[in-house]
DNA sequence: ACATCAACCACCCGAAAGGATGATTTGGTA
DNA sequence: TACCAAATCATCCTTTCGGGTGGTTGATGT
């Protein structure tokens, strides 16, 4: 097996140099290239391809996360691991969709960042510990907002949200549960008022921002 | 600052007693109660709640992540971390949306079991590598679907989408976008025709399927 | 016996959505 | 230059939606 070839994009200088020499000096890393803007990366990183790149996402122009997206669409293989100061979960979802696999935050320890590398070429992800939890929180978002607790769907009503929210018309919903469209429209009717909305595109909004299941 | 008390569920006789000495013999912990059921951790934990609890997913009759809801809907609080042979990602996905707030692997160390209680007990999310990068997967949905790459859609019609899944009706999609009713219309013939549906609610279910985003 | 409520259905209306056809302008490219 | 795609708008037409009003039945509970 041989080295992980590690390259980093980042723009403090400082910080750069640190993590070079931290690659350098670990058994079993090769520091390929260092990069200070994303525009730089994403133009010739792919020339000479790393096992993994050290991603920080406050960049000049374009963010790392634009950068991560470039790349991972230009080199698929290529494990991103992002190293930024920025624990909100808007950046964090933001990189992980964008295609990263770890985020650590700068606050890590040198090896952290080195067993990160390692675990992150071997397929993990490695996250920071308060990373971990904001990732693991979105998957709690206790399905709220629909029935709101005040007055409870009736059973066919429940039956027909659950086709409407698998996007059968009115018409597809009556035939399936063999009644007419106007009995269809009455229930529809009434969960609108019971949700508070005033169309199913209001429901499929809520459903799907409440539920990430099916 | 007192020791962290740690409760157990877990049918396996022995694994139960190895656990318990784990903890036992641990600066810092403090072993409170262990169960090998569901029912058992559900009638009686509550009655003396650790801070963490080490839940197993199969048990006899209820499984673990039953248990875990049932715990957390008792005991807010309450960390719970699981402790599995089981890496797929249905019982992945269900024990995080039940509640847990770490996932390790049964093949893990007894340090990375201590490490794993400390972390959770801190409010971090420990998981095992594999379960992790499975986690960061799903954020990864590949956005599929949504322009299958035939014909891509044009500027405007990306714009007119945008405000589509995001639940604007046409005439309000025409103000933003400060042209008339007829041209959105339009906009919207040529995205279903491209996108292979025939209505916005076609559109929104595909859009919230793909994307697990705003 | 009476009230209540879910479920069922009907008719009406206006607005929105979806589809077809055709036209104009603009910018870029063969 | 000639051509083409994209964007703009229009007109016509049908269906669907959302909302309002009203009614019948059957089960449940007081």
């Amino acid at each position: 097996m041989s080295d992980l070839r590690i390259s980093i994009v980042e723009d403090n200088n400082d910080l750069r140099d640190t993590l070079q020499k931290l690659i350098e000096n670990e058994l079993g890393l090769k520091f390929v290239s260092a990069y200070s803007n994303a525009e730089d990366a994403i133009r010739r990183l792919p020339k000479n391809v790393p096992d993994v790149v050290i991603m920080d996402i406050h960049l000049p122009f374009r963010s790392g996360i634009d950068c991560t997206r470039a790349l991972k669409d230009l080199c698929p293989d290529l494990r991103v691991l992002i190293l930024t100061v920025y624990e909100n979960s808007d950046n964090i979802f933001d990189a992980l969709k964008a295609g990263a696999s770890g985020y650590l935050l700068k606050r890590s320890s040198p090896s952290e960042i080195l067993s990160a590398i390692s675990d992150i070429a071997e397929g993990g992800a490695p996250m920071s510990s308060r990373i971990a939890s904001q990732v693991v929180a979105s998957f709690q978002k206790t399905t709220p907002t629909l029935e709101p607790e005040g007055d409870p769907l009736s059973e066919r009503e429940t039956e027909v949200l659950g086709y409407l929210t698998k996007g059968y018309s009115g018409k597809e919903i009556a035939d399936k549960m063999f009644v007419s469209i106007n009995t269809v429209k009455t229930h529809l009717k009434h969960i609108y008022q019971k949700l508070h909305v005033r169309s199913r595109t209001e429901i499929l909004l809520r459903y799907h921002d409440a539920n990430r299941d099916s």
